[in-house]
DNA sequence: TTGAAAGCGCTAACAG
DNA sequence: CTGTTAGCGCTTTCAA
């Protein structure tokens, strides 16, 4: 009921000292059954909410868990990973009474963990997607901080991550894709300097150089995120005569784009062209989308609950999930 | 570079006492400008971090605002809602510097505003929802926690808000289906008591009655963010024959798995059934849904931007932004 | 098993 | 304009 009881206030009500409603509420174990029996009632009767400030304050450490979510880019938060990776989170985080501060930093996803530290005393960082020899993790790493990573990591090991083998995901669907003789396979990327983008645009070229097609470059294409970008790779190949047979796209919405360009151009999916996701959205199913089944809002649990493990028992974990393919009907055989 | 360099390390290094410090950090007039300036040289050399955590402790007030996201909710976190509006929030409250804390709260709503306000002092509450005579709203009220809501809010004046005239929206909807001569027109809801969706359910109400329609208990229904409650009720249409003629969906996930059904079922769109969405997501441009244009991002935008507002200069706001309607494929006259 | 006292890093009077 | 001092609410020695 009461405003702003402290921890002084309920040693006065409960006739202790502030050292002993402590160490009820941190339950330690040197404490007179009895007597945290009486201070637990109090504190249950008042109403009263210890301050996780103070706490945080004196141990320098708080309960809160850094999300880096990236600077002036909506279509991050427009993907499926954000939103599934979050609420993953969510729920684990709940389970051990950790919270997530989100930052909205100032364009370096350094800052904004450098502000979470420093400022903020997260007990420990979970980060949705890195670079190659990623600063945020040398510093990380350099300062003793907690972290999990989601998705590919290249040149870290002996760290949390929860990942897939995205590079033998996007082997497995190139061939499928040139075992119905499409020859002119193209990856519609959305973010190549990220490592799990990376790990796939080497799945697309294994894929291919090993059945001895070529890569071409204008067939692999990054920046897709950008509805423009889209349409105007859409428009080149037109004019020179060179679409597609199949595309692979990043995420759902580049996808739902595609699905517009060919519905208006009287594309036909799957004859004339081939669609795969490389997300698992609700769209893909309603619309007969193949994609790959990774499990977002899994991965939001593990790295979670890898950071906690890190944080209270200082053990690091690496997970690969397996990936399977989902083959619907963008993709089913045209001829 | 330096690890834990408090106000005091500054001072001493700047030759000042750490009020000093602490003047010149929280931009006081009263500092001579070559005092400031050698302090911001040691600041900025030693790459000194203020703690959040101090500052807010004695000022018994953080920089964290508060969102509010549902205990265990699993199809909140998958609509257009959840991350527009965190876009927009994220992206307004970087401009002024706060930052968004999230709890993974304990299954009641007041409980975690509680959590936020008390053990985390945070400045001001985000709701993305409310019910009407909402109980969160009564406590951050009687606290006097500033706060905005998103949405519609039923039983509460004078508090900050952002929302638009879904009864009015809802009606337009159910008047260019009528139009049509769609004479079984259903409501898939998805949350029927939240109050955004009682306006929703008012203005279909409305909608119907004002040109001597019956509202029928089948065609309204709640709960249909769970995809075994769509297809059980799209089953039992079939078996007594009385399969709508068009079907307003609360989200745009219900859409998909509408698309599918009839698809497998072969009930043609817009021939055989129209199809709107109450979200404007990017599935329905691709996809041809016909939907209501509401900015979430907006919305988020300006609901930060007016909890900024109360929490710095004690103003109030209420904004109805105007909608439209999008008409598309999936409403297209049928005969 | 408990209490007293000393801080955690910062702000906010109050003097000077 | 600047320094001194007293806390903010909590944890954590150290005694008792």
């Amino acid at each position: 009921m009461n405003e702003n009881l402290t921890i002084i206030d309920i040693a006065r009500m409960a006739g202790v000292s502030k050292s002993t409603v402590s160490r009820v509420l941190n339950n330690e174990p040197r404490v007179k059954p009895e007597t945290k029996e009486a201070v637990l009632k109090v504190i249950e009767e008042s109403g009263y909410f210890p301050s996780e400030v103070a706490r945080t304050l004196v141990k320098s450490k708080s309960k809160l868990v850094g999300l880096i979510t990236p600077f002036q880019c909506r279509s991050f938060y427009r993907n499926e990973l954000f939103r599934d990776a979050f609420t993953g989170l969510t729920q684990v985080l709940k389970t051990y009474d950790y919270d997530i501060i989100t930052s909205s930093g100032s364009g370096v996803e350094l800052d904004t963990i450098q502000k979470f530290v420093r400022t903020y005393h997260v007990c420990g960082v979970i980060l949705l997607y890195t670079i190659p020899d990623d600063p945020s993790l040398h510093y990380l790493l350099e300062n003793h901080v907690p972290f999990s990573v989601i998705g590919a990591c290249e040149g870290f090991t002996g760290i949390n991550q929860v990942t897939y083998d995205y590079q033998a995901a996007m082997v497995e669907i190139v061939d499928s894709l040139l075992e119905q003789n499409r020859t002119r396979i193209a990856f519609f990327a959305s973010d190549t300097g990220l490592s799990t983008t990376r790990s796939y645009i080497e799945g697309y070229r294994t894929g291919l150089e090993r059945r001895g097609m070529p890569v071409l470059e204008k067939y692999l294409l990054d920046g897709m995120e950008e509805e423009q970008a889209i349409y105007s790779a859409l428009r080149r190949y037109q004019h020179t005569h060179t679409m597609p047979d199949a595309i692979i796209a990043s995420d759902d919405i580049i996808c739902c784009h595609l699905l517009r360009f060919c519905q208006e151009e009287k594309i036909r999916i799957p004859e004339d062209m081939a669609l795969f996701s490389l997300e698992n959205g609700p769209v893909n199913e309603a619309v007969g989308i193949s994609c790959i089944n990774l499990d977002y809002i899994r991965m939001g649990n593990l790295a979670g609950k890898m950071l906690i493990d890190t944080v209270e028992h200082g053990q690091t974990t690496r997970i690969q999930l397996n990936h399977q393919l989902l083959h619907r009907r963008s993709s089913q055989k045209s001829s």
